[in-house]
DNA sequence: CTGAAAGCGCTTACAG
DNA sequence: CTGAAAGCGCTTACAG
């Protein structure tokens, strides 16, 4: 055990100290190598003394395989808990995560070219993501999966929530519940999730002949959705149903109804969201949404990533999970 | 633009087509080094048609550096956000994050295995590292900074935030506020944060000779803080008061009071937590807790990191922040 | 089964 | 200012 040493145990070290070829040494460490079972009982004393670990960047320089993949979040990303998922997804299959927060004001294109010269094995993007680094990243030929990525030509990999069928079917049980006046609350304006959510929540309304409509915008977030609600407010009492883009601002709403307007939720108010957050549950809310299967998608990201990297010739292919109805107490429905 | 090719582009293409030395090419990149004016145009020009980027990789075996530093956190971590704010602090500082998250059955052994394989410049621990891990990471030298390591012997760098006072002054108070029956929901035992905040409050509640005190155990998350409220419940009323070991436990608690067992908070029972989450501060709930100073904490913590890395003589030192008492109305006080 | 040797893509003294 | 050369710590044919 003196491994207290100021320079790192090399594999050279390591042979000199059993009496064998560097590459003796390597062999031990590559998995289907053959080595001498007296040979090995050797090296791997002399690996414990020195406490020898091979240096994984060396190996990726001569492997080319990095067992890295990128992970690129937006900051307001819908589920926080989503990197911690990727995080076991790829640990459980020895791949590691290089994590990229995306601030929203950061320059994107600085963020590819440090994952480009990282030589990542791939990528996995969740939310949000301009069409510029899309392209780069194909160019580079990066194995890339993208997650929510709404677009309908598929150049890339891509698992996704379905966002109709859940928003119109939510849509669906607010009419029947009674509504007739609707308010939307919007998220931000670059978000493909958001604008294709209240895209399909407005179709229904039209298709049902719904014309009382309101919108207001939102930030993603509960504070954003709160003051959201209250703009719907302006000048009058509150549509009978508010349809938030996601469960963040759904919460805020419900806040703003109940504390900032004396509300009852929904009595005075239907309020539904979308995605499905662990809050959403919590029993002061109760929130009526869509579970987006958020384990399911992270493992179809990273399977379809493995494979991938393993077959870089492999056709893209878009995964579409659908969403799941979760019945709460925050909306009247039919 | 032809930067489509199976193979990366290395800086000997770009000293090909440019007519250079491949030395020359490196130099571009190295930011102190000499190359006359009309050279570097020549090789950026081969550079923007090659789009080539230097290897990182290959780059931090020859320089040492990986500029990579290695993040754990638990799952159960106090604040996911926390991990968020890293990377951003770092980024800003030129280094990129390789994320381990620390599932609480996978053996901690193999993620310092994987850290020490990558050569990290320096790994920063959030949270819940078992002794073992903290020796290990000594003995590499790898310069380490914690984040509310709690153990008193300083043999690493570490950022925490004060869990006493806070803990003390919220505890006076709801004695003031008329409290004289207590109940404690506990963080998992194996967390020095929980072990260390109940200590504290158990330490002034005695002090004030408060003798009517109940525990139940929960898991920082709130369904765990539900569960634990009804625990205390068991076979009576509420007690006075509930101090949970952080917020999530606390909301969990409130939604239990309130919803579970029909009691008002605070009227039939005050409940405080510690953390300072967003949640808390959500209308529903306007918990009565300590925000702990995040942000102020993580840019420390990268400094020091930056510093140590810079530096790896420098002496440990541990920067203790205090925390913030939030009021709210979930606890009657004086 | 084993060792000598080439090479992954860079950086960095060292001469010129 | 520039290029030839060594070397970072590995893996992997290739002989023996």
């Amino acid at each position: 055990m003196e491994s207290d040493r100021s320079k790192a145990v090399t594999s050279y070290d390591v042979a000199k100290r059993a009496g064998v070829s560097q590459s003796a040494v390597s062999r031990c460490f590559t998995p289907g190598a053959s080595v001498a079972k007296t040979t090995r009982a050797k090296i791997m004393k002399a690996v414990e003394d020195l406490g020898y670990r091979p240096n994984a960047i060396a190996r990726s320089l001569i492997t080319q395989r990095s067992n890295m993949v990128a992970v690129i979040v937006a900051n307001m990303g819908f589920n926080p808990e989503l990197t911690a998922q990727l995080s076991r997804s790829f640990a459980a299959r020895g791949l590691h995560i290089l994590l990229f927060t995306l601030d929203h004001e950061v320059e994107a294109d600085d963020v590819v070219d440090q994952i480009w010269q990282y030589r990542v094995d791939g990528l996995v993007a969740a939310v949000r993501l301009p069409r510029r680094l899309v392209d780069a990243f194909a160019k580079r030929r990066v194995p890339t999966v993208f997650v929510n990525r709404l677009d309908d030509d598929v150049r890339a990999n891509t698992v996704c929530c379905d966002q109709a069928s859940g928003e119109r079917m939510l849509v669906d049980k607010l009419i029947r519940g009674g509504a007739r006046t609707f308010g939307v609350i919007r998220g931000p304006l670059d978000s493909a999730v958001s604008v294709r959510r209240v895209e399909n929540a407005v179709a229904e309304l039209r298709a049902q002949s719904i014309t009382d409509l309101r919108f207001a915008d939102g930030a993603f977030d509960h504070e954003s959705g709160r003051r959201a609600f209250s703009l719907l407010m302006d000048g009058g009492g509150p549509p009978d149903a508010v349809i938030c883009a996601n469960d963040m601002m759904a919460l805020g709403a419900m806040d703003a109804a109940r504390h900032d307007h004396a509300l009852s939720v929904p009595k005075d108010v239907s309020i539904v969201g979308f995605d499905g957050a662990p809050q959403s549950r919590w029993p002061s809310y109760d929130l009526v949404t869509v579970r987006q299967p958020t384990r399911e998608m992270v493992e179809a990201a990273a399977d379809m990533l493995l494979a991938r990297i393993d077959d870089p010739t492999l056709a893209n292919e878009k995964r579409l999970f659908s969403g799941e109805l979760v019945l709460g107490t925050s909306a009247r429905l039919g």
